[in-house]
DNA sequence: CTATAATTTCAGTAATTCCTGAAAATTAAG
DNA sequence: CTTAATTTTCAGGAATTACTGAAATTATAG
């Protein structure tokens, strides 16, 4: 391996942390090393710039492919797949959240679902159930909000995030109005804006 | 193993899920048998449940507990140690989000911190060293917001989770209300409430 | 303090995952 | 179609991780 120190660094560092992410060193190196390359390499290049085998490289692309993690693309004359990271970084991050989802959430929420379709015979299994849905109900609630989170742009998502737990603001205050209408001290219609449809709120500058 | 039906599938399925969770089958068959289990239980109804030896369920309980995961408890004329999963799922959820970004983000990026105090000598650097920043920042948004959310109250998290993308609805209004008073069509002083600033704004139900 | 119950450690083995080189399959140029 | 370049597959060995039983350690009752 003969790469330049800080992408060495970050290479290396790919390739230890892999194991924590579920992917194999082989793996997390060549990802990161496709992420900072200023250009698309080829599977001969990655294989000499980390000394993996030519068949080690192509087993790990397959995977980073699987991931939706690399873009396969070619150049002018010359029949050899040249493979790259996306820039955006927030679109790297998208499809990761996506990727995990797909993997390592739904099969769960799927035995969820079907185990709360049966009718428990054994007393054990109603406390079983119940705990089940529980997590089901929880699990339930992130992923549909990963989704709605998704299809958001990233520039309102970052936003959002530098918001942070400032957003619960906007929340309480939402509360108090929508708990004055109840209670008709406004004087408004009771029909507007209730908890979940937010569509005809607007905002004013307090004091 | 002789456990209730809709238990088995449950133990069985965060076995194998195990491996996608960076963990083993032991540990995720351990942990969800304590999970929906009414009562808290000691290693040898733990081992003896899951067919696992004394030593495996030992290590296992070991592991859950670096995690947070299990709770250990006592009971009256008995010495041995009882564990148990956290009732609330919330809580336990929070654990989770927390432990994995210690393991699997905080390293990272520290990492990356290390890296961007460097002063890149080869060219190839450069460019990495502009790659490892879009990452480093990413990162520490997400895991600033995390930190941010961690401390919300579960019922609050759960009413903007519901919320999903509608909260965009209420960042757009604030934007437009901030745009109007940097244009000075409302009159009022243009100093209050910048993008990040929500602390002072108030809502008002629309038409 | 002693005896016993309970838990943890650890060396050895089993099981799984990773990686390589050789061979097969695919692709495209001529 | 033939040939050469490129990629993929896969069997076998290497490395890692998981699991067990025995021994050591720790804790508590008497």
């Amino acid at each position: 391996m003969n790469l330049a120190p800080l992408t060495q660094r970050f290479v290396l560092h790919f390739g230890e942390m892999g194991s924590r992410w579920g992917i194999n060193r082989t793996v997390g190196q060549i990802y990161a090393l496709l992420y900072v390359s200023p250009r698309a390499l080829n599977a001969d290049d990655i294989g000499e710039a980390l000394a993996f085998s030519r068949s080690n490289v192509s087993m790990g692309l397959k995977e980073l492919q699987s991931w939706n993690l690399v873009r396969l693309q070619h150049l002018p004359n010359d029949r050899r797949e040249y493979f790259q990271a996306p820039e955006d970084v927030w679109a790297i991050f998208r499809t990761l959240a996506e990727e995990r989802r797909k993997r390592e959430i739904d099969p769960t929420l799927s035995m969820l679902r079907e185990a709360l379709m049966e009718q428990p015979v054994v007393a054990d299994d109603i406390h079983a159930q119940a705990r089940m849905k529980q997590m089901h109900d929880l699990i339930e609630l992130m992923t549909g909000w990963l989704v709605d989170v998704q299809k958001m742009e990233s520039s309102t998502l970052i936003s959002l995030m530098k918001m942070g737990s400032k957003v619960q603001k906007l929340l309480e205050a939402k509360d108090k109005i929508t708990g004055k209408i109840a209670t008709g001290l406004t004087g408004r219609p009771a029909s507007v804006t209730l908890p979940h449809k937010l569509d005809d709120v607007s905002i004013e500058i307090g004091n």
